[in-house]
DNA sequence: GCCGTTTTCGGCCCGACTGTTTTCAGTCG
């Protein structure tokens, strides 16, 4: 799918018209860029039935520019702007404090196009001279450079939420603080974040701010204001906090959860209804008509409350209107983690801790789901082993009361698409995940072969992590996924949604795709460790921003209904 | 550059903080 280069081309577009004087054609390029982004059907076929211009925010320009992209993989109008501006503008926008204005001013007064270039011109002391800067903009960004060479990316929400609620914790156990909230892309459950955004309710605003700056976790205060701070934390991720009056929590919550495409709708229908939004809350002439609570807000503008996973300006806001949004999967919906490692592979813990930790966790079933030969790499059971743990497995069954531990195997999709394990032994197990671990480079026709050729053997019941991404590290597969989903619903294989913070994969918008296809899914753990099996949450988060239900998520069902589903 | 249940022209979301400024521009979220 061409998709998302078109949209990486529409706002690299209007990263360069944000150098010019133009906002509003900056904002269309923006909201361009958005549609294609949020599209679950790719943009190739949209083209040629001429229905570009059916799609927000693409008129007849831009829509020809789409078509430009597409036939000759650029646009004329994006290579004329990238040969007036030869700067990098991603990478300098990564420096706190650079914005468009300031990037090409230090482009046409200095010369600058990248980090090298500022570093340079900011210790030649270059930059204090031009107009609108002086020494302590200059030291600012010299020392922001060293930031945006070191935490150039988005961080995992895997990663960034513990620490979150880490704060969240202390702010909450301070006496002066009254309500506590993570807001921001971790509320929405995004798989990268940039920064933590924390609210607060108080009396004592002085105190919380001033216990916030000085946390052992904070490496550097950026910003530090009477009802805004910001900080960088040791472990090099920004943490802003803010506080509110308890009358306007709902309406800060609301805005500083984003996301800044939902929060720009909301603002526009607030105004067509006569009424004004903000973090303060919402607004008729002078009068505050909701701001306490979110629900409060959504109500007054005539929709439903929309879960913070959905707020992506994907289409969510019209479903609110018409009383037409999924009731998403909740955690406590999840009666079994089907793909569980332990030290019989490349696990951390014995089999019986693993299923100790699922117990506790208050499912009602788990699956033990080695790694089977072909895979050396994670020690790789052959079907000897398999046999044996099976006894083990129905030794600690006879044990163990409240959970039921299902027999597994996570096997090896080979390059022709055959599985490691006979199906003489499958047969004998419950729940057969296959996953592609090598040749995830092999090409769109071949990999999709192998894994739709496995799909269609009778024993495989779920394709885990399907598209093999790692985030940060590894793209997604070149892969047929309209053809998958399609057999993937012929055959009733199921696939998986990946809780490991690295993969969540199927990632949010491929969830939306597969539904829409009439697949079902698990959400899995796929643990190597007890406290992996914590991971759940992101995986569910996932499923929710793909907008799944629980009736589309299969480890959902009790037992009896879960086991009945993998044999139809 | 896009859009329209007041509009095919004239709008396009809003506020806090900082640094460089004598009243505001730039950046951020």
């Amino acid at each position: 799918m061409l998709n998302e280069k078109v949209a990486k081309i529409l706002n690299s577009i209007a990263d360069y018209l944000e150098m010019e004087d133009d906002f509003f054609r900056v904002k269309a390029y923006r909201q361009a860029a958005h549609s294609v982004e949020v599209l679950t059907t790719d943009i190739e076929t949209i083209t040629r039935e001429g229905e570009l211009i059916k799609l927000p925010g693409i008129g007849q320009h831009i829509a020809g520019k789409i078509e430009e992209i597409i036939e000759k993989g650029s646009a004329d109008f994006y290579e004329k702007l990238k040969e007036k501006y030869p700067v990098n503008f991603e990478e300098l926008r990564t420096v706190e404090g650079l914005g468009p204005k300031t990037i090409k001013l230090l482009y046409q007064e200095l010369g600058v196009k990248n980090l090298d270039d500022l570093e340079k011109e900011a210790k030649r002391h270059h930059i204090r001279r031009l107009k609108g800067m002086g020494d302590k903009k200059e030291k600012a960004l010299l020392e922001n450079i060293v930031f945006a060479r070191k935490f150039r990316s988005r961080n995992l929400l895997g990663v960034v939420m513990p620490l979150a609620e880490e704060i969240k914790k202390r702010i909450d156990d301070l006496p002066q603080s009254r309500k506590v909230e993570i807001a921001g892309s971790i509320r929405r459950r995004k798989e990268t974040v940039g920064d933590i955004d924390i609210l607060v309710t108080t009396t004592q605003p002085q105190d919380i701010m001033d216990y916030f700056v000085s946390m052992d976790l904070v490496g550097e205060i950026i910003v530090q204001g009477p009802s805004k701070s910001t900080v960088r934390l040791k472990k090099g991720i920004e943490c802003d906090i803010r506080v509110f009056d308890e009358e306007v929590f709902g309406a800060a919550l609301m805005y500083f959860t984003g996301s800044k495409e939902i929060n720009v709708e909301l603002r526009k229908i607030s105004i067509s209804r006569g009424m004004k939004l903000s973090e303060y809350g919402l607004f008729k002439k002078e009068k505050r008509v909701a701001g306490k609570k979110e629900e409060d807000i959504f109500q007054a503008l005539g929709m439903d409350y929309i879960p913070p996973e959905l707020r992506e300006n994907r289409g969510e806001v019209e479903a609110a209107q018409k009383g037409e949004l999924p009731s998403l999967i909740k955690v406590d919906d999840i009666k079994g983690d089907v793909h569980l490692h332990s030290n019989w592979s490349d696990g951390k813990n014995t089999l019986e801790e693993m299923v100790q930790g699922a117990r506790f966790k208050g499912y009602e079933y788990v699956a033990i789901t080695e790694h089977t030969g072909s895979l050396k790499i994670a020690n790789g059971l052959g079907e000897k082993k398999l046999i044996e743990q099976a006894l083990e497995i129905d030794r600690l069954n006879d044990e163990l009361d409240n959970i039921t531990i299902l027999k597994g195997a996570e096997v090896n999709i080979d390059l022709d698409g055959g599985l490691d394990i006979r199906d003489e032994v499958l047969q004998e197990i419950d729940v057969v995940i296959a996953a592609v671990h090598s040749g995830l480079n092999q090409g769109y026709f071949d990999l999709t072969r192998r894994i739709v050729i496995a799909m269609e053997n009778e024993h495989v019941d779920i394709i885990a992590h399907p598209t093999g991404r790692k985030l940060q590290k590894r793209k997604e597969s070149e892969m047929n996924l309209n053809q998958i989903f399609d057999v993937a619903q012929e055959t009733g294989t199921l696939l998986e949604v990946n809780s490991n913070p690295v993969r969540l994969d199927l990632r949010d918008m491929n969830v939306k795709r597969a539904l829409e296809h009439g697949c079902k899914l698990v959400v899995n753990t796929d643990a190597h460790s007890l406290s992996q099996l914590n991971n759940m949450q992101l995986g569910v988060g996932t499923a929710r921003r793909g907008w799944a239900q629980k009736k589309d998520v299969l480890n959902t069902l009790p037992l009896k209904g879960f086991l009945k589903a993998l044999k139809d």
